[in-house]
DNA sequence: CCTACCGATCGGTAGG
DNA sequence: CCTACCGATCGGTAGG
């Protein structure tokens, strides 16, 4: 059990690619800004990855969003629908507000990689998104008007929208735009935007 | 009210850099990519600006999604919040079904150039943020839990991760998820995910 | 694992 | 004298 020497360093170049490619994208980041930070010589990077291309590709399957955003959702327990979104919302949330280099690495791959990649992942996660469909169905006041795939979807993407919307917003001082907007999302989710009227 | 020669070439390298940028990112495209497409010499472009950047800048001014997006939606007439919300939800998505290239180019920004852009021009739209927030308060069953950004915040989060989700699926073929998907988006938006219980 | 170096290509500019 | 543009090449850097 003891971790190799050639282990760290491999870990090293991944941490420190992952650092550099969602802050810089894949073309703009050079192999040898990887080795000054990953403290070790150009030419030695060649020695674990053989290629730019392989580094960026082990960190998209260690580290792409939905394979970092399913497994937390799973772990997600609720007595009730308001509990399970509002608990579900948070979690995803709270994992791109840790690891706000994920959701860079998600847009670099659909951008450079045209999304290739993302889209593969979502293919083999449909059976993970069935089961989070599961999780919402076994609430009985949850709509009935879209199918499992399409609820999940339309949840998915709204909270996808939101976590992006706060990174680009963290950075400029608007408070009133930010304040408490996570309620307000989870309310929208669960009432939507329009009053009962009764 | 002729238009020049140098008028039509600096179009045409606008139109075209834009095209190259959102599909490969702003470092990986080159200023031969950009002369041979628009047919001119590669030293032609720099008559017309003085470097890569500042056609990427050009670009960002003229077609950033928050400029494209906001009067598209001062547009919008609707005589009750459930017509107002269908047609400026369509209108949206509109837009970035015919430039999908916009949506591309503003997530370039945000990696390769952090997002400053985005948000200089944010800050400049709040006014127009604020217009668009009085258009949903004029209809009397709006939701009064939120404050005027943090509701078109809201709604315009929703809307963009609902159309990146889009330009994600477009390519795998999963039927049950992009079905009846908007019609889905606009009741989530309106009513939410949980259904009357009366 | 490093130093030195390659074929090629980069963004940008020279003179005419 | 101006504009728009050319062939050739600059100093540096890319992935390997």
């Amino acid at each position: 059990m003891t971790i190799s020497k050639a282990e760290i360093t491999n870990q090293a170049i991944l941490e420190e690619a992952l650092s550099l490619f969602s802050t810089q994208g894949f073309a703009a980041t050079t192999m040898r800004q990887i080795a000054a930070k990953a403290g070790v010589s150009l030419g030695s990077i060649y020695n674990h990855f053989s290629s730019k291309e392989e580094i960026f590709l082990a960190i998209i399957k260690a580290k792409h969003p939905f394979l970092t955003m399913l497994p937390a959702l799973g772990e997600v327990e609720a007595s009730d629908l308001r509990s399970f979104v509002t608990a579900a919302t948070k979690k995803v949330i709270e994992i791109y507000e840790e690891h706000p280099e994920y959701v860079n690495l998600f847009m670099i791959e659909v951008i450079e990689f045209k999304g290739v990649h993302a889209q593969l992942l979502l293919q083999k996660l449909i059976p993970d998104l069935e089961g989070f469909a599961n999780r919402f169905r076994s609430y009985p006041d949850v709509t009935d008007e879209m199918n499992d795939l399409l609820l999940v979807r339309t949840y998915i993407s709204i909270v996808f929208g939101y976590v992006l919307s706060t990174m680009l917003l963290n950075d400029i001082q608007v408070k009133t735009i930010t304040d408490h907007s996570m309620e307000a999302l989870i309310e929208v989710i669960l009432h939507g935007i329009q009053r009962k009227t009764e």
